[in-house]
DNA sequence: CTCGAGCGTCACGTTCCCGTCACCAGGACC
DNA sequence: GGTCCTGGTGACGGGAACGTGACGCTCGAG
């Protein structure tokens, strides 16, 4: 659910505290100070799901860094929330004539920022994206309706229920180390015990019933959810 | 989807970025810097498809221009789109009272305004006199009387209360965070705390009363509203 | 000026989810 | 087969999340 916030800020002050309080709210974050510095640092991978631009930059001017990122491929859909001084031809920064998303006046709150931030994303989230359904076999999950059946039989799962087994399928076949679900499922500052992890797989395989099986146990490794539906029951007889 | 827009905004910057945009996002725009300039040019042909009216104007007040719209046959049923200041008397704006249609709080995203712009436009291509009206099970609402209804019998609903309910209606079936609904329903840069936002459904779903089990909770992720009406007698799809 | 509607906030009670612990089962390795 | 060690399992306490009632504030109506 985290996502990647670029900032193109030349002041190093702020870029410092927006870097600093965007981590503490669980987003990533990738600095430029410069116009070209952030020109490319939208372009390399991973691509950000945000970008927040300073519209006064030494070298190229915001409005110019916009209209750029608009006409590459990469970044003609990433959403941009331009940072402007107070009284700063604000209106014509919003909207087509640049492509801003959105906007916030300097000084600006930093909650403030991260509210559109994350409206944000909401928005790209829920506009664009693969199906919220998932299936596998006899399972099937619903991230949009945080749904989850077995055999066409809807399971109550709880918050973490969901978010764990979200892990698992969307990396099936894979081997997850208790730690890698752990920062995956509970998040980067998880002050949890590993074995944290093996009380909610066990109450998950309860709730999936025979599908449980699913989700094997790899001593001394970690758990890893079958590649293909089939091994379940070939493997069951 | 082209229609014409007319804007009655005395900001000069404001309304020429307004002018832009839409023209860019294909609209046909008119622009009135007064509010007897805006009555003019709501009344002139072709008349406009809709209105975006600010509330504060210097020679009359965006409530007034907006009731003798609704008083003249040729925009009576124009849809208008009312713009305020934040905490501005928002709730006689809408419904009858005045009889704007939406309305969007300043500072306000473009991207946003076209988007209301464009459902209303959808509304009255639908069929010019048949009232919008969204059934599901028990429950009615018509989005332009901004009136709704339990199993026939009318519920009074504030302009939130609405607001709330038709956020949830339109987005059935699927999760909606609190932060989402705040956004949605209050604005983004609302200074609320997220359990306002419970409170509210409290209220909603008292006034909805039986019908009010159609909001469920998602404990740790946020609230619900049922995607068919008879789920809660189970029957997988 | 008074009153009431509408809304945001707070405090309290309750539910139930989550993290931890202790105990036990069953491989792994010798 | 014995021992160590990893993981399964049941139980339990704490606390987060939510429902709810009450209160105060603001603003317009009368």
């Amino acid at each position: 659910m985290s996502g990647l916030v670029l900032v193109i800020e030349d002041e190093v002050d702020l870029a410092t505290t927006l870097e600093y309080n965007l981590r503490s709210e669980g987003f990533q974050v990738r600095l430029a100070h410069s116009g070209r510095q952030g020109l490319a640092a939208a372009t390399s991978d991973p691509t950000p799901d945000v970008i927040v631009l300073d519209l006064m930059l030494p070298d190229l001017a915001g409005t110019e860094i916009c209209r750029r990122l608009r006409e590459t491929d990469r970044t003609r859909e990433t959403p941009v929330i331009m940072c402007t001084a107070k009284g700063e031809e604000i209106d014509r920064v919003v909207g087509f004539e640049v492509g801003a998303d959105d906007y916030v006046v300097k000084p600006f709150s930093v909650r403030e920022l991260i509210l559109r931030i994350r409206a944000l994303m909401r928005r790209v989230q829920r506009g664009e994206g693969e199906p919220s359904l998932i299936r596998f076999g006899r399972l099937k999950i619903d991230r949009d309706a945080h749904r989850a059946w077995v055999d066409d039989g809807e399971i109550g799962l709880t918050a973490l229920e969901f978010r764990l087994l979200h892990a698992f399928l969307s990396r099936r076949g894979r081997v997850q180390t208790r730690d890698a679900l752990l920062s995956d499922v509970w998040g980067i500052d998880a002050d949890v015990t590993t074995r944290t992890v093996d009380t909610h797989v066990k109450r998950l395989r309860e709730k999936l019933g025979d599908a449980g099986a699913y989700i094997e146990t790899l001593r001394g490794v970690g758990y890893r959810f079958k590649g293909e539906p089939e091994e379940a029951a070939e493997t069951g007889t």
